[in-house]
DNA sequence: GCCCAACGACTGCTTGAGCAAATATAACCG
DNA sequence: CGGTTATATTTGCTCAAGCAGTCGTTGGGC
């Protein structure tokens, strides 16, 4: 069967789903005992790798794959939980930050031991040094021309822009 | 800033997550023209590579990242706007299949150059042949680790077992 | 100072997906 | 053959997410 599906582009996207779809099974799998879904992880990642814990929502929505709408919504959810709080921006009362709670830290820091144990398990543990590097270094070049702004990635360059509105 | 995040583990995944995020929203877009969702050009591209372009809903659903009532509906919807049709499966009363039709077909053959042409500029022409043998020769090696049952991948073996309940 | 455009967060509505229950059929066992 | 168990699909319910619209706030032009 000599069809398109063969195409060799085909099978590297297919490869690049698979390992993605594994790996996010996995990840979830392992947050849920932690009562911890995969946005729920992400969205308090952002906050506890921010200065002061906090960002606004804005910003956070510009970091997270969600719009402000999710991000209200999911901030809802997670101030109910006890691991977000809302703080009112000084300087600009349209603005608020989400703020990780010390319940908050304490959830993330049961939980992120465990995550890298995986990541490693399944992911960086896999390749030798040099194997890895090098599927490092392809996706890097990948991402850095389909770069989305920087979707999920290591934004500290917006991050630098967006404490114009530090309340310290 | 000597802190977690910075671990090499996490940002390797942040740069796959990136990657995919990226490509996932470049495909989003070229499909869009061509009135299809991601979940619909795979589905109908699991079925048009299937034998007799048809695959029972069950297997339909173990070959995406649906579940059978995901697949229910996503088979609605394309029936629905004449892409798909339900049949039968005679030896099996159970059992249905789903078929791409005629205008299915000719959808799909619509979308998928552009559809080659996006993988080749974003993805594997952004490497060298060489870069990118590696790239996905370490894909495939934690693909195979992680492997959840081929969720998206050659699954060649399943479909090997699943003409049992062909009506040729 | 006043007006208007831009901005930030939130809310109503719609959509798509999963889980669990319902239904129909098949297979097996005695 | 009759009954129990397993399988294939569909449907009811719930939930998470986006879009578009709302409300309050801000800032710039005059």
């Amino acid at each position: 069967m000599t069809n398109v599906f063969d195409d060799p582009r085909i099978t590297a996207v297919g490869l690049l789903y698979e390992v993605h779809a594994g790996l996010s099974a996995r990840f979830a799998a392992q947050l849920e005992e932690h009562g911890l879904s995969s946005v729920e992880f992400e969205v308090i990642t952002r906050l506890a790798r921010s200065p002061g814990n906090q960002l606004r929502m804005t910003d956070l929505a510009a970091q997270t794959s969600l719009s402000t709408s999710g991000v209200t919504r999911v901030v809802d959810r997670m101030e109910r939980d006890g691991l977000l709080t809302r703080r009112a921006c000084p300087n600009d009362r349209r603005s608020s930050y989400a703020v990780v709670t010390a319940a908050g830290m304490r959830r993330l820091d049961e939980t992120l031991p465990g995550h890298l144990r995986i990541i490693e398990q399944w992911f960086t543990g896999q390749l030798d040094p040099a194997a890895l590097a090098a599927l490092l270094d392809g996706l890097r070049r990948v991402r850095d021309a389909v770069h989305p702004g920087a979707t999920a990635g290591s934004t500290d360059q917006e991050a630098a822009d967006a404490d114009d509105c530090d309340p310290a």
